[in-house]
DNA sequence: ACTTGTCCTGTCATGCCGTCAGCTTACCGA
DNA sequence: TCGGTAAGCTGACGGCATGACAGGACAAGT
């Protein structure tokens, strides 16, 4: 489907190449989790998985395009997102629920790929193309998915058509996003944890039924 | 009151010195906005500037530092940012219109700013101290304006006693935020600028008010 | 053992980093 | 007018990262 593996050279990877590689990526992640971005170098990722700086310029590009690689991985991974919602009710209680499990998930899914995460943001806010999209798919599940629910009740009347259900789900999107990538600087700024997910769970309650829930 | 200002190695800044270090400055900012982070050089911030990198380094210790020193400038425009919430009420029809407001002028702040707060976001993100205390400063008059208004109408019984009020207004700001730094990448995702400001306005004044606004 | 193709690295030219000594310029008091 | 002093700037340097290449090491098949 995706062919084979490549090196920048455009030799086909073997096993043991793809071993490498594969070598790469995982300390390239590390370094992302334990330092900026920016001063992530080619020869430290290289040193770390224990070959060369040139070994990493037979399969990458440069570091972004190792970046991208990783991103996209994790993109793929992001779909289970989607299961989140799929077959929840936002009615009464069960909405209620539903609010809390998205929350929950989502910023589990954050926390887990925080470091990847925040170079695709700053890239796509950089305008970069390839990391826009990257984050669009990586958003999308869920996004969509709430856009149906919003657009689903706004027939119900509960809504007001003028409001485009995109928007309003994009911007829920958007704030799980933003919080989940700044955890650590809430907690610094007086509000815990535990106080920041129920938080959540309301807002998007109220953003996709236009309701307060019912505990 | 902040003493005068002070090359690396001591000595104090005159007239000339402040202007070279200003314009130094000058030119980072724009290499941030043209340019990835991660691609600003030294040389290339002093080479526009029409001097040398080891001038660079009389006046800043490294990139980092003249961008805390941008950041920090910033910082202190913000403030006038809690003007757009200042003796603003959220009953009625002016409920409304204040919460566009604020969409408007917070909005409008991020797009003026845009390159430094992306870096800002990124060092706050990374755990970096002085980028976290930096972005909250910068949101904190309107995330604590925000916070007094829920838990004023708190008080009222609107909103549930067990939401945290800094919890809530912090999460809506990060969404302006995060909404604001991905202005571009929303309109390439189906939502237009337009739709997305009323959404915007909508879902601030739910989460403060816990109702619809009346239009 | 020989061949073939994959895989890795030594090495090199280039360019940026960060520092220093030392030069030039501006200001000031005598 | 003339040093003296401090501010301001830069050339030059060792060090390191980048990115390219050629060639050696290695595994697998014949």
């Amino acid at each position: 489907m995706t062919g084979q593996v490549r090196t920048v050279d455009g030799r086909v990877a073997g096993r043991r190449g793809q071993a490498t590689r594969q070598k790469l990526l995982d300390c390239l992640s590390e370094m992302l989790s334990s330092s900026p971005y920016r001063d992530v170098k080619v020869i430290d990722v290289a040193r770390r998985a224990g070959t060369s700086p040139a070994t990493f310029y037979q399969y990458f590009p440069d570091v972004e395009g190792a970046v991208l690689e990783i991103a996209e991985r994790m993109a793929a991974e992001s779909a289970g997102l989607a299961g989140l919602l799929e077959g929840r009710s936002w009615a009464g209680r069960a909405g209620w629920q539903t609010a809390q499990e998205l929350v929950d998930g989502f910023l589990e899914f954050w926390r887990k790929n925080d470091a990847i995460l925040r170079v695709v943001d700053l890239g796509a806010a950089e305008g970069d193309k390839r990391f826009s999209k990257l984050r669009t798919k990586i958003l999308n599940s869920v996004n969509s998915s709430l856009a149906g629910s919003v657009a689903e009740l706004q027939s119900k009347g509960r809504i007001d058509k003028d409001v485009n259900p995109a928007a309003i789900a994009g911007a829920l999107v958007a704030m799980l996003a933003a919080v989940a990538s700044h955890q650590k600087a809430a907690s610094s700024w007086g509000v815990k944890q535990a106080e920041l997910k129920p938080s959540l769970a309301l807002l998007v309650h109220l953003g996709v039924t236009g309701r307060k829930p019912t505990k």
